[in-house]
DNA sequence: AAAAAAT
């Protein structure tokens, strides 16, 4: 038996060996993005389309200057080098890999020609907010320009998905957005497609730092909770970025900073980062936050809730970014709390709402089971599953086990376990290594160890094709979490199986879970209906389980506005009888379930 | 109580 994945093994390390960050020697070469790509004169003149911010040490080259300077300290012969692409582009990494063909081939497996748009037809769709620019059809519709239209097509996107469609236009009029949309659904894209829009046809900007300080300025910001998410993010937008002279750089912890320093030196536009190390690099002044004009929070609801609502409210208000309406602000996110949005509302301006999908419709494709399992009881309990799935043939490289765990310890101990079993099997969580972490992440994705054992970390926005399994060995407090997890397979349009093992330590999550199965369309055991019936309401831990599904404008409940009392309500969000209370009034099945 | 995120 063992054949067969150390099969797998041997042929997905092979595939897998070029994946690493090993970037063709560039050399450090300034070309300022204005001069990138671009007929050298006629297009220095283009109108920006977001007001930017004119910092008082910063020089706008808002005049017919030919000859625009960089935007940081480079050596001043650097455009010398901008005047044909082709100096540029042969420089550039091409992370589609080495060969078009091979890269077109594995990169459209994954994400793109995989895409089964059938199952988003139906997503219904909600936007509110002023003048929210319509929705299209095609990417033809929208004026990306030639070099993102052609990655578009290395990408093999065909046509947007229905959180590309409405956000999209939405960000390229110029609004802020808070959009939810369902896991897996294209979400970098429908950031990313307009920050490197915007960033080719803005107007050129240059700034003037201090003597002798190496400080670089971004002209976005893309924020992410996790490191993983945080390189994910990067090699995604590296590829629509692509040849478009907009420079992508990722910045996160546990990774040597002076590769990073390196990487910020050469030049950026779009800076992907985790915050820890961002706040960093801004206290060593080698990153400037004046130049923003595009911030991006993906998982805006983790970003912004307790653990990291201080750091995230450090860099985007105390730093020298500029203020909502001086940029431009999008928030994404496949759930988020009302208490949230609250949050939220204090980095936006005038912003448009945006929720695409529902739960029913594409979390239908996520069949999700729950069995009452003791605690004692779940090791066996999984293994019985894992040998099913072996008997099966559902193991191995396309069709990947992912089992969620508590605690990091937990992780580490049920790995062994599982390695002891045969089952061979890896670990991702906070207490690694960031290269254990990678390798880990690798190793899972290549289906070298088809089983991957993670805690939280994991949870969110990763996209690893060929999950076909996620197992909550431990379920999470909340619904949310549980709603992020799950998301891990069924993606971009593709089915995928969620098992739940749920026991007396659970109770908290009982309503919240039956009431999001009964929306998907799940079937509901009785047993966890009684539960659900005998629990509490709403409170405790779980206080989102009423308001929770939360993807719908807070704007829009005024009616149950208590007084405006922003910051103290939370008593009455408990859903103590009053239909008020529970859900805010509107039914179940609104909205939910995305990333 | 736990996880994540800077050194």
């Amino acid at each position: 038996m063992r054949t067969s994945w150390a099969d797998l093994a041997v042929n997905s390390a092979a595939e897998n060996g070029g994946t690493s960050n090993s970037t063709a020697p560039s050399r450090p070469v300034y070309v300022p993005p204005h001069l990138r790509n671009r007929a050298p004169a006629a297009e220095s003149h283009a109108p920006a389309p977001a007001p930017a911010p004119a910092p008082s040490n910063v020089i706008a080259n808002n005049n017919n200057n030919n000859n625009a300077g960089p935007r940081w300290s480079a050596p001043p012969h650097a455009n010398g080098w901008g005047n044909t692409s082709v100096g540029w582009d042969r420089r550039e990494a091409n992370p589609f890999g080495d060969q078009e063909e091979k890269a077109e081939e594995a990169f459209g497996e994954q994400e793109n020609t995989g895409i089964n748009f059938d199952a988003y037809e139906d997503i219904p769709v909600e936007t509110s907010g002023e003048n929210v620019a319509p929705p299209v059809n095609t990417f033809a519709e929208i004026d990306l320009g030639e070099a993102l239209n052609k990655n578009i097509r290395r990408c093999k996107y065909v046509k947007p998905t229905p959180i590309q469609r409405h956000a999209i236009p939405i960000s390229l009029s110029g609004r802020d957005l808070m959009a939810c949309a369902q896991t897996g659904s294209g979400k970098t894209a429908a950031f990313c497609f307009p920050i490197i829009s915007g960033i080719m046809r803005g107007q050129p900007l240059q700034q003037r730092p201090p003597r002798g300080v190496r400080t670089v300025y971004p002209l976005a910001l893309v924020l992410s909770p996790t490191r993983e998410l945080s390189m994910q993010i990067h090699e995604e937008t590296r590829k629509f970025a692509y040849q478009t002279g907009v420079r992508v750089v990722v910045a996160y912890g546990g990774a040597p900073i002076n590769q990073q320093l390196r990487d910020l030196e050469r030049g950026v536009d779009i800076l992907v980062a985790t915050p820890g190390r961002l706040v960093d690099l801004l206290e060593r002044a080698r990153v400037s936050l004046q130049m923003i004009r595009y911030l991006a929070l993906d998982e805006a609801d983790r970003m912004l809730d307790m653990g990291f609502e201080p750091q995230i409210r450090k860099i985007v208000e105390q730093m020298d970014m500029p203020p909502p309406g001086a940029r431009q602000t999008m928030l994404f996110s496949a759930t988020f709390p009302k208490e949230i949005q609250r949050l939220a509302s204090d980095f936006l301006s005038n912003y448009v709402f945006l929720t695409v999908g529902r739960v029913g419709s594409s979390t239908d494709l996520i069949v999700q089971r729950v069995e009452y399992v003791q605690e004692s009881d779940k090791r066996s309990h999984l293994m019985d599953l894992l040998h099913a799935q072996r008997a099966n043939g559902v193991q191995g490289k396309q069709a990947l086990t992912l089992v969620f765990v508590e605690t990091k310890k937990g992780a580490d101990a049920l790995e062994h376990w599982l390695c002891r079993n045969n089952f061979p099997a890896t670990t991702i969580h906070g207490d690694r290594t960031q290269q254990e972490r990678e390798l880990a992440l690798r190793s899972f994705k290549s289906g070298n160890t088809p089983i991957l054992v993670a805690t939280d970390v994991a949870a969110r926005g990763l996209d690893i094709p060929h999950v076909a399994h996620v197992v909550n060995f431990d379920l999470p407090n909340d619904i949310d979490d549980y709603v992020h997890r799950i998301g891990r397979t069924g993606r971009a349009g593709k089915k995928g199986l969620a098992t739940a093992f749920f026991n007396d330590n659970n109770a908290s999550l009982a309503r919240a879970l039956a009431d999001l199965m009964q929306e998907s369309n799940q079937e509901v055991p009785d047993w966890l209906s009684r539960y659900a019936a005998r629990s509490t309401f709403g409170g405790g831990r779980n206080r989102r389980s009423g308001g929770r599904f939360g993807a719908r404008d807070i704007r829009k409940e005024g009616s149950f506005s208590r007084g405006g009392s922003d910051y103290y309500s939370a008593g009455n969000n408990g859903g103590y009888g009053a239909p008020s209370g529970y859900a805010g009034g509107y039914g179940p099945g609104v909205t939910s379930a995305w990333d």
